[in-house]
RNA sequence: CGGGGAGUAGCGCAGCCUGGUAGCGCAUCUCGUUUGGGACGAGAGGGUCGCAGGUUCGAAUCCUGUCUCCCCGACCA
């Protein structure tokens, strides 16, 4: 390919709305045009990228006898009420309506469109197990698209699906995904890591997410330092002061039993102007871990009655330590609720009759279940609001209130032991590349997707879903993969192996062993970019940088007259001089590495 | 949706406060000199100043509305 065909111009300057560097560095070097809110063009280089590592992904898929089909993107309304998930995927779905008023939606996920496609295909146990999968564009409608193509609002995502008659089974189909996705991430050799995750709204009860580690990541990966433990910071467990005594080492021991077990008379303390836990610890001189946060959600749960959908909102009290943050998925998980929030302070003083910086378990003015963190549970002598404004209650006992129980409510941080009990956790961040998950039988019970088994017995198959955001990995990989110049391809994506810089185009002489050399490559299977431009040498010097192909030849004046040509290695930029007549097989050599 | 900010040439910005009919750098085009790491000189093209109303003799500038975009939160491949 010449570059006077592919018509793009590179720019010095990246546009101020790109945060990240692969962001930037995609805009600049004309890989992706943003032409909405979350919606790119995708330029030819984008586009080769995105093809070379699809058919990546296709060539591991299909070695795991994973079968290739394409559904359509606009889904009826009907499919998606039949799972529930019409009501509960809320504005994230576009929806529209076509000339005769019907229902439809831009598919965010095909579980009802596979399912009910593969229905009448599995009538028998002897079908199964299947494996389908696409690489196609979704759109979901999200609230803050951002990141260039990290987040867009239409994306191309790998999904597939499997479906097997049990659970045993259904686990091997989910155990050879996961290899799977092993396989094609270590073929792109980036530097990644496979951590427990939430089931979120797909549902479920399996999850892992496949991970590039990258400092701008927008998840925190906390990882054992001694097991192979690792779970999304969303979902870690902590564990409870029984688990925690019989795992811990003596340091942690040591730690809870230094505690003065004797319990102390409450005292009333003024604390003028106090609404943080930060300013309160300062003002008391007690340290964070001495207090108690007091938190108050709104618990919104559905219940299905008769095809109707009933709301339901319970207000709850949940107790923090000082210096631990509450982890709304798991109050979300543990209440089975649609969504949980934050009371506003409108609502916190109608209930408590105090700022929400004064409020504590006791006294409270209505009756509202307590549910606590693990932290609480051996605490001793610790310091509350009061339900009065600017004072707390100091040397609070849990035996002053009536709470509901002691639970995993706080979110996970580094340092914590490892819930397994296999040393402590340290964190990585990352960016979601790959979602594995091992549905059940949620989504084929609802649709009826169901086969007899050998004694004629009608069962729901079980599913598993995969889902790997391509367009997403691409950036991951550059924002991985770059240094201050740009872009750097592992050879295996790069939208052409060899990136040739012509430097005197109007040289017939050069022009015509470059040409003939571009047209070897070619005929050898090798792709190439020639950028034929009328520009200065260092012009295209720092283009072929920004642009990141692995190698680089140059045809100069110069060189030539050394007896032949230059070639750099993007990655190392490394240089040698390599004779004409040695040119193309030593690329050929290079690029089969 | 809540909280912040911004829309002026392809990109980065100034002008706005204090109304007088739009400018700078990069990019683009022409000519010349250059030519191995984003050259220099001379010249040129390109903007109904997001959109719609209003105030005014006159609006990029003031007022109202509206749309779009960006940043922080809830969502997620």
């Amino acid at each position: 390919m010449r570059w006077t065909n592919i018509g793009i111009t590179t720019t010095k300057e990246a546009p101020v709305e790109a945060e990240l560097i692969s962001h930037q560095l995609l805009l600049r070097a004309a890989y992706i045009k943003k032409m909405s809110q979350g919606i790119f063009v995708y330029g030819h280089l984008a586009l080769r990228v995105i093809r070379n590592l699809e058919n990546i992904i296709r060539q591991e898929l299909d070695k795991a006898n994973a079968v290739e089909i394409s559904m359509p993107m606009v889904q009826s309304a009907d499919l998606w009420k039949s799972t529930g998930r019409w009501d509960k995927m809320g504005d994230t779905m576009l929806r529209f309506k076509n000339r005769t008023q019907q229902e439809f939606c831009l598919g965010p996920t095909h579980e009802e469109v596979v399912t009910e496609y593969i229905k009448p295909f599995i009538k028998s146990y002897k079908n199964l197990p299947l494996n389908f999968y696409q690489i196609q564009t979704k759109y979901r409608d999200e609230i803050r698209p951002r990141f260039g193509l990290m987040r867009g609002r239409e994306f191309i995502m790998k999904d597939g699906y499997s479906f097997d008659t049990s659970a045993e089974s259904a686990q091997k189909s989910y155990d050879s995904m996961y290899k799977v996705y092993q396989n094609i991430f270590n073929r792109l050799g980036v530097s990644y890591r496979i951590v427990q995750a939430d089931t979120g709204d797909i549902g479920g009860n399996q999850s892992h997410e496949f991970h590039l580690l990258a400092e701008s990541g927008e998840d925190i990966l906390l990882v054992s330092d001694t097991s192979d433990f690792a779970a999304n910071s969303e979902i870690c467990k902590t564990l409870s002061f029984l688990e925690k005594q019989n795992f811990a080492k003596s340091e942690d021991k040591d730690k809870e039993s230094k505690k003065d077990l004797t319990k102390l008379d409450q005292k009333l303390l003024s604390t003028p102007n106090i609404k943080s836990i930060k300013d309160l610890s300062k003002f008391l001189n007690l340290k964070k871990d001495k207090l108690v946060k007091t938190l108050f959600f709104n618990i919104k749960t559905t219940q299905v009655e008769k095809k109707e959908v009933k709301q339901n909102i319970e207000k709850i009290v949940v107790l923090v330590r000082g210096d631990h943050d509450i982890n709304t998925y798991k109050l979300k998980n543990f209440f089975k609720a649609l969504e949980v929030s934050l009371l506003t302070e409108e609502e916190v003083i109608a209930l408590t009759g105090a700022n929400p910086g004064s409020c504590g378990p006791i006294n409270l003015k209505e009756k509202i279940k307590i549910y606590a963190d693990f932290s609480i549970e051996k605490m001793i002598n610790y310091t509350v609001g009061a339900n009065k404004n600017d004072y707390h209650i100091q040397n609070v006992n849990n035996s002053d209130f009536i709470c509901e129980g002691f639970f995993d409510f706080r979110l996970a941080v580094a340092g914590d032991l490892s819930p397994d009990g296999k040393g402590r956790l340290v964190e990585y961040k990352g960016i979601e590349a790959g979602h594995i998950f091992y549905l059940g039988t949620t989504y084929s019970k609802k649709l009826k997707a169901e086969f007899l088994d050998s004694n004629g017995k009608t069962c729901p198959v079980e599913m598993g879903c995969y889902g790997l955001g391509v367009s997403r990995l691409v950036q991951a990989i550059v924002e991985q993969s770059h240094d201050e110049n740009g872009i750097i391809w592992p050879m295996i994506l790069a939208p052409y192996k060899v990136h040739i810089c012509l430097l005197d185009p109007k040289d017939e002489e050069i022009s015509k062993l470059c040409d003939d050399i571009y047209k070897d490559l070619i005929s050898k299977g090798v792709s190439v970019l020639l950028d034929d431009r009328k520009e200065r040498p260092g012009f295209k010097f720092k283009d072929a940088d920004l642009l990141g192909m692995p190698l680089r030849l140059t045809f100069g004046a110069r060189s030539l007259k050394e007896g032949g040509v230059e070639l750099v290695e993007r990655k190392t930029q490394e240089k040698q001089l390599i004779k004409l007549n040695e040119v193309v097989e030593t690329i050929l050599k290079k690029v089969k590495q």
